[in-house]
DNA sequence: GATGAATGAGTCTTCATTCAT
DNA sequence: GATGAATGAAGACTCATTCAT
């Protein structure tokens, strides 16, 4: 019933749309300085640059963000979000261990070749504060776990063969990780190809002869976009 | 009469030692250094801890090295001689295709473990200055090419099955860079353990059914030391 | 309402004072800079000093240059404005050689009793980027030609006795550049006076019989102050 | 009696031998050193480069001087023995205050053209410890004496026109001050011809009528050479 | 007498960050 | 919300000078 008239121009209305253009502000921000930050490095990428490619000053960046650090750490959590995202939609899938790590690395792949996934694994967590630092940590620990456990999964459900959980999934993780150093938007490779191509390559070697048949093409969760974060932006303050 | 044998080499030997000397303090400073650009990352490390944890003062890091950088490019170069090393070594050896990617795989896996050997995967490039980055870059090509022509070679003599050399030998570079990322002296898994398990892990997938029999547990070069430097260090001058 | 009038320049007045003030600050510092590096030398004055002299700190001064050198290139600058802007007075005038000659020397006299006008030769041009470097060999070539151009205009109109113009040039150049180094402000000689003297003392031996009759007392173009750099100053970019 | 064989190895010989090979690479040292000084100016200068240029070790020349300001210093003092050397000559001359003057402007003018003679100029006292500075300034105070004495001298004879000594020394040391900033060995112009050119130019407009007639082409004292520093070279301790 | 090595002092320069407007 | 100006902290690098050999 809050009836309001679409031209309400009032306070409300008005405070909405200022957070909507902060945040659309913030969010350019990032994209701004997770590509920045890429190219050049962290300690190399100056916010002078970051503001100029934004045609804004400097401390115009200290309105969104508290610290140069702020904003590393926040373009890593848009990456992360990206894979809490689709490890929640596979967790709650019907799948066996197998399949669940087919969708898990061809996501993970797939983010891979995405600016905020990149800074998942080019980013160096020194550069944090020892509190965003941990988070970080607890992340990456998060993500090694949910590979070990599908293929826990899977060798206790016989998709999956034998093998010790842990080596296959620091090979894993390493081959999907190396895809954000050398991937390149405009390449010969589309992230699609690649990911389909990983999914298949860095599992078959693992499968049981039995599961091993002709898989599906695509995993079912591949358009699963990955559940954002939880409502307003934190200020992170 | 002041007896000193006319076989003496006394100033020769003392050139001799000086010069010795002063190659043992150079490697005394990179082996400082990589530990250090490793531990905190190039650009958080200083020099002064570099010089204080070798008990000398900065300026004096300056005798052996013109620059940070320079320091920063010899501990890349010392990992990327042992890279050169043994990929001579198994160019040099009679095996098929998949014999020798599993040689490299061993190998590279070995050297990741190392301190100059990570520095390989953990240095940023673009620190370097465009000469020498030069240099840099085009060794990894080189290396990745080295993994992309045992592929080739492999499925040209029958032990690889029909794939895609480029994709696999990002597959495989990828695992085996992981491993400069987490490998910890001193943890739960030995250096020599990952090499024989990724030699197995990455090539298994590509091995023909024919190949696939019980392979040597261990590659024959696995003794063969990378080939050194030729002799005198260069100055880096 | 708020009762600002429709031709209130406020927010362009306040762009326009701030361009000012920044201008006037710029020139504060080069002011400084330039008795600093006089009095000191350039290797021996710190920018440290230069900014305690106007009490700010070191930093805030690269808000105006980019490097100390580009301090120094601004000083010689300022100086070399004064020249060009009375040598296009004079070139402008109509006068006989001599009487050029004669207007020159008073100027040029002039300029080496000020601070800017005695970086012009006490400034090292080693000490400038090679590119500001070639910029200021080239105007002091401009100079040395000006007299030169001067001297063949007298004889050739009769104004001059017969004489290598050459020569006749760097024995007056010498004259009046030493001005720059012995000249004290405060001292016993005035400016001025110590530019009268000159414009006769270095040309009387050149004109002929006939030009040597009672001559003006002061040249026309002595009150003409040098043609000011343009407008806005520019930013040094 | 002491009558020692000229063949004597004794230790006087060799320590007379010793003196002179010490003297000769002092020598060598401050020849170098005004060179490279000259070339690049005293900052810029490093004495590693002076030590290269004399293949030999930087500490080396700590054995012929105390710190590169003494260098510094000395190389001034060769230049500054020449200038005493014919002051002292044409003093000693019977000449009225013209010729004297002539004389004085024709030496100084070859000296400016030499090394340790433009660097009487083109050093900055301001480099030098105070002490020694005092005694720079002192003889620059000397020489400026020297050409207001003679001048003052030719005045009373009436060789000279009346004039204001003080300002006509200025005008003529400047012209060949700046012999020191311009000449360049192998150029155009022979030091010689420069130093009969201006011995006759800043002179002709001081001389009375009746001086004036057709002086001689060289002045008397013209070759003698400067007396010599009295003995062994002090350490300058 | 000469050298390699080491040092201490000092300077420029950069950049994230803050503040008054 | 945005800006120009200013700052403090920090680091790389240079070089004259000394010392043990």
């Amino acid at each position: 019933m809050d009836g309001r008239p679409a031209n309400d121009p009032s306070p409300w209305m008005t405070f909405e749309n200022r957070r909507r253009a902060r945040d659309e502000k913030r969010e350019a921000v990032l994209r701004t300085a997770v590509q920045l930050f890429l190219e050049q490095g962290y300690h190399r990428a100056t916010l002078n640059e970051v503001a100029e490619r934004l045609n804004i000053t400097k401390p115009a960046l200290y309105n969104y963000f508290r610290s140069k650090e702020d904003i590393l750490f926040e373009c890593w959590a848009l990456g992360q979000e990206q894979v809490d995202g689709f490890i929640a939609a596979i967790d709650g899938s019907q799948q066996n261990g197998l399949g669940k790590l087919r969708a898990l690395v061809h996501s993970y792949a797939e983010t891979m070749a995405t600016d905020f996934g990149a800074s998942l694994v080019r980013f160096d967590p020194r550069d944090l504060s020892p509190s965003n630092a941990k988070t970080v940590r607890a992340a990456k620990r998060g993500i090694d776990q949910t590979f070990r456990r599908y293929i826990a999964e899977g060798i206790a459900d016989g998709s999956i063969k034998p093998c010790d959980p842990k080596m296959a999934a620091f090979a894993i993780a390493g081959s999907l990780n190396w895809i954000g150093h050398w991937y390149q938007r405009g390449g010969p490779l589309t992230a699609d190809a690649i990911a389909d191509d990983f999914a298949e390559r860095l599992t078959e070697g693992l499968a049981t002869a039995r599961s091993n048949k002709p898989r599906p093409n695509k995993p079912a969760t591949k358009t699963k976009k990955s559940v954002v974060r939880a409502t307003t932006h934190r200020k992170t303050k």
